[in-house]
DNA sequence: ACAATAGTGTCTCTTAGACAATATCGA
DNA sequence: TCGATATTGTCTAAGAGACACTATTGT
């Protein structure tokens, strides 16, 4: 009566070079095996609580990871998409840094340029789009891209991952008054240090902010 | 391996009274027999090519109703929100007006006010919230509202749904400003008729729109 | 001192809300 | 004509981008 199959797959974004990368790993295991596909598998009915624990422990286990930002990106479902039937995939999608990713240092995972993919197993190439669009997205009003730099940074460095996701530039004095306006963010006493400029003050994440997302009445215009 | 049980439930809203009404259905059957639910069911991998496609067979079969507005909201997971086991429900959410409902004259159709419910099987509450929460937060910035009204209407009856589906009051010249920004509303040469001052003149949407959603820049504020 | 980038002050322009004038209906 | 609501014009205020000025570093 219910032969649909539901797995859950991880969209896992991140900054490289200034270009938003995917994780990606090697399938062990048909269908598409050894291909680069989405960390991804079926729910532990026993283990998992719900679908994001599921999400969780994948990307701990297949990647070494665990990522404050974690959520709900759609479901993919359909007859054709998985060819051994009908299915359902609970997609989330989490930011970091990449120095998290580099740290972990797990053999399998390859960090792939979202622009520069095609040829993905399954829907995963629609479904890295629509994560992306959703970033995106989200972040010309709210302050999500912060996942994707560590806990210190100065606010040229935000600024220039803000405009690296969003592929426009953002106006400085504006940028500035925004995330002001957010009151997320308040500087340390440290400065930038070996460049022949004016060095930039590090911020950090307001304690009460971390693992949350701040929005703006009003989205970023261009720079 | 996969024992998740998975289904798709529909949030079907409407505005009667100029409040927010979701369409339940008195359960036929265990677990929750006899309970106001919302229509929902099991996919059926034979008939429907997805998610999407499910929702619109319950829509028609248990409403009477098809929606030109159907949107995945969520999905909603976990090991105790059904009896019966581990569940994933991808819940889509539509809108209609009311007299589409009224029309469909459907006898299981119960149209209960959103913020009047209380003990509702399963977690079928927490989906009703926040479905409504979506479509509060969506009107803010675009023209979501619009498929809660008739075919045709007047600016004025327009805006007092959007006032109704935010819960707070909108600029009158505002509102009339962001409608024309977003292009996708046209007059027609029809008037209001029957009550004792100025008549409203009929809008309906552009044929190009139908089924769309348009979004502007920046949300409505207060009026 | 110079080049380069950080951080700030301020002007202008856009746009939203307030207010009010005008328009049109039924009684 | 009056009461009520639709529609439009215009003023004001808040906020965003442009621009340029000041600040601070290494060479």
């Amino acid at each position: 009566m219910n032969s649909i199959i539901c797995t859950v797959d991880v969209v896992l974004l991140t900054l490289k070079n200034s270009a938003l990368h995917v994780v990606l790993l090697k399938r062990d295991r048909e269908p598409f095996a050894g291909e680069l596909a989405l960390p991804g598998g079926f729910i532990h009915a026993d283990e998992d609580q719900d679908a994001g624990d599921a999400a969780r422990r994948m990307l701990l286990a297949k990647a070494g990871i665990t990522s404050p930002y974690l959520e709900q990106l759609e479901t993919f479902t359909g007859a054709k998409r998985d060819p051994r039937g009908w299915s359902a995939s609970i997609v989330y999608y989490a930011l970091v840094p990449e120095e998290v990713i580099v740290q972990a240092a797990h053999p399998d995972v390859h960090l792939v340029q979202v622009d520069s993919l095609s040829n993905m197993p399954f829907d995963h190439l629609h479904i890295i789009n629509t994560a992306v669009s959703r970033v995106r997205n989200k972040s010309t009003y709210s302050s999500l891209p912060v996942y994707l730099v560590g806990e210190k940074f100065t606010l040229p460095q935000l600024q220039k991952v803000y405009e690296a996701v969003m592929g426009e530039p953002i106006n400085k004095v504006s940028f500035r008054r925004k995330m002001d306006a957010l009151g997320m963010i308040e500087l340390t006493d440290e400065y930038e240090t070996g460049k022949p400029n004016r060095p930039g003050q590090f911020c950090r994440v307001k304690e009460e902010f971390r693992g949350a997302l701040s929005t703006m009445g009003r989205a970023f215009n261009a720079g």
